[in-house]
DNA sequence: GTCTATAAAGTGATAGAC
DNA sequence: GTCTATCACTTTATAGAC
């Protein structure tokens, strides 16, 4: 008898699967990657990744899933280290930086989600959302921390909002010029600034120049 | 004799095709847009439209070459009236929500682009970066405006990138929250400040804090 | 330029032996 | 759990009459 311990075959083709679709997926997109690309990929046949996950759409749920649960696990702490606002920053944005780097696939499922308008079942549509949840729920708090945020939840939202948006188009921008990075610097001044202006600024009142 | 002018039928049978074309590729991504779709959606069948593209790819590039022309020809003057910054940068913000709103079709697209790593042909690459370019044009000379930056290209450059960005983040997170619109409040502070950094910051350096 | 008809290949998915 | 073999269907693309 082999010295395999208690965990089945099945389970390392499984992962051995999610693995290929992540990637063919993350790169092509949903649409343009066939059962027969993942199959040829990772070697099992088809039957077997029918066997596993039932549909092509259930391989999707299941690598959103499990990219979700990988961010979960490896997202930093929100309790962000520093003594003051320009440490704490410099440390979030730091934070940024790495799920960036290190999480691409989500930033870019999320963006091969062509299938949202009509293909998508409601499985694939719900773990969307929970894996984009967990990021601002993330952002957030951790904005929060940041500047002191406690008793003004709306600006910690604001604040994670367009921190989530400038990642998102720095994630579109990489198909134009792959190497793009974060651009920590204009982030950082930005959301100092934002900051400031919501701080000075009663909740709600937004001063407008100009136009009527 | 019909009073019909000079116009072939088949310039409008073309214009149809382009149409839906558009419509259906923004809306479920290139990949799973099938060519019967479209000649089912435009009445025309898929030999016709063969015989105007050639190929599937033809239709994408015509599609993204008619969406980058429409685009330039309603582009709005780069020369942004207002006589103080203020109220050149509330024109400039009114004009980007407009283009934002107006033109959907191209920031859709853009994002239909999973094909860019495999599948797709050099020449709807180059109608891609094309896209993308008179947009960055059109945002870079109009901050330069906006802020007076004639001799600071640099900056009108980190600008417009930031921009884009951002507005390309927004185009993601309407997957998300369909009504969600282009959060101008927050533009508007982050570019004053980013424009503000860098007038007092030389060109080239970036203060940094905090990490070694 | 537009049509019908069809070729050739690929697609998602299943049956059943092992 | 994994394999071979296959079904029913759709895909891109073309041929040729009109």
């Amino acid at each position: 008898m082999t010295e395999a311990p208690a965990h089945d075959r099945g389970t390392r083709s499984r992962e051995a699967i999610l693995d290929t679709a992540t990637d063919l997926m993350s790169r092509h997109g949903y649409a343009a990657t066939s059962i027969s690309m993942i199959s040829a990929a990772c070697g099992l046949p088809a039957s077997s990744i029918y066997w596993h996950f039932g549909s092509k759409d259930g391989i999707y749920v299941a690598v959103l899933q499990r990219a979700r649960i990988t961010l979960e696990t490896a997202l930093p702490s929100i309790d962000v280290p520093g003594a003051d606002v320009a440490q704490r920053l410099d440390s979030f944005l730091e934070a940024l930086t790495v799920v960036f780097q290190r999480h691409p696939h989500g930033t870019k499922l999320l963006l091969g989600l062509s299938m949202l308008q009509q293909s998508a079942s409601a499985e694939a549509v719900a773990e969307l959302h929970r894996y984009r949840d967990t990021l601002m729920a993330w952002a957030r708090g951790a904005l929060s921390r940041v500047f002191d945020l406690g008793d003004r939840p709306e600006v910690s939202e604001e604040l994670a909002r367009f921190t989530l948006r400038t990642a998102s188009g720095t994630a579109v921008a990489r198909w134009f010029e792959p190497a793009a990075s974060l651009d920590i610097e204009p982030l950082r001044v930005a959301l100092r600034a934002l900051a400031a202006h919501r701080s000075g600024v009663p909740a709600g009142k937004t001063p407008r120049v100009g136009h009527p």
